[in-house]
DNA sequence: CGGTCTCTTGATCTTGTTCAACAAGTGTGG
DNA sequence: CCACACTTGTTGAACAAGATCAAGAGACCG
């Protein structure tokens, strides 16, 4: 998570002006995708982004539990692959919904690109980066049930406030079970209900403002109910 | 949506070396919040970006029925204000959640930084941004019925395509049913039920493998319930 | 034409919301 | 210093949206 950040400088390539951003314009692909074929894959090396000529992507996460999170449908003239980034690889699948063109832009990872003191690679990027992947986190997070959700809100926290110095055992919560709420999307009442059954588990204690962490592990393999019937990953046929 | 794009340089400014990614570091701040105050507000010009440096903000949108629907915590260290590079207006509300140091990173508004061909700033922090906002959008209608979020993806999808220069109203779906269904965090029966139902309300008309949409202002109004009770916006006390 | 998928529809169950009441904590002013 | 108001957190009971289980209807394909 903290770990050196990789520069990007992105340039065009093939038959590409200004990233595609008209629908026209012919030859040059650079990639070619029937239905079920993949464009990459979570953990690939990043060398690219990719623009979708004609056809249609979709991006998608495995849950632990092997159920699929679809993150986007990306149409012609839309761009895939933002997430890998910060880091150099991709965080998510991306899968042709059908026959489908792409043009792919290389970004070599580079070192401090413009040299001018702006500092708009230097850490900009990478912010950007890890925004797009909280935000895809948050959405795998909404798919879990309530005390999961809740108990990885927790490590969440305790994973911030560690990488600050500060202890990660005792976590203190700045903000109100109603916010807690409204962030995971569940009533107050949920909320606080599932504090109480969090504690009853011993999994954490209760302590002012916040909570102490008792058992990290239980937290984080938390798993009542999957809340949504693991599907079949995928398209079935193709390879 | 489509909108000329504007983009941006951005330049560190007091003293925030590589964007405050450290910890310590004292004085020449930019900013002083009170718990409950503002940094921004949804709509603001955005002129810069926010590293905070000490305290807690969090980043939140109001929904259209008025509840409020938190996007994010930040803790020292994070950066707040990405949502508004495409724009260059903040999408969400950001307040703090007690005293909070910020630091200011001014983003001016430039055309084209670095002209020696490398297209970074062209298109990609556009792109970027706009990953960003998808995100946040997503985020939003998963907090929604069912219903709505079947009448909203399609409304997108029917968007997706007028951009292209199809028809609008014809809108061609070349994902299944279960694919929709793990995008939209609902059960293959329950799309298939909701896809029903809209049928039945006259609002569209299956049609292959697509729908024609014949109600798409009743499809933007569906909102059967909240889903969520509306609690009081935010913080009670506090200016 | 049979096999395999995808889609649709019905019945039942579970999770988490909603309504309601109460406890605990904080701050203010008499 | 304590009573009172106000806010936040906790707990109980009933309800509802949507998941799950089950089965059948089309569609597509070799």
């Amino acid at each position: 998570m903290n770990a050196p950040h990789s520069e990007f400088l992105c340039h065009a390539r093939g038959n590409c002006p200004r990233l595609c951003s008209g629908q026209s314009a012919p030859a040059a692909l650079a990639r070619e995708l029937e239905r079920g074929d993949l464009l990459f894959r979570s953990g690939d090396n990043a060398g690219a982004l990719f623009v979708v000529r004609s056809g249609a992507v979709k991006t998608c996460r495995l849950g632990e539990d092997g159920s699929e999170q679809i993150l986007g449908f990306y149409l012609p003239g839309e761009i895939v692959g933002f997430d890998a980034i910060t880091q150099g690889r991709y965080v998510a699948d991306a899968m042709a919904l059908k026959a489908t063109q792409l043009c792919r832009i290389a970004c070599q990872p580079a070192a401090s690109a413009s040299g001018d003191g702006s500092l708009l690679p230097e850490r900009l990027m990478t912010g950007f980066g890890q925004e797009v992947q909280r935000l895809q986190n948050l959405l795998v997070l909404e798919r879990c049930s309530a005390e999961q959700r809740l108990a990885r809100f927790l490590l969440q926290m305790a994973d911030k406030q560690a990488r600050l110095g500060r202890s990660s055992r005792y976590v203190s919560l700045p903000m109100a079970r109603g916010d807690i709420g409204r962030f995971l999307h569940l009533a107050t009442e949920t909320v606080s209900r599932m504090f109480t059954r969090l504690a009853g588990l011993g999994w954490i204690r209760i302590e002012g403002s916040g909570v102490e962490i008792l058992d990290a592990a239980a937290l984080a393999g938390s798993r009542p109910q999957p809340a949504l019937r693991r599907d079949r990953p995928a398209l079935p046929q193709a390879a």
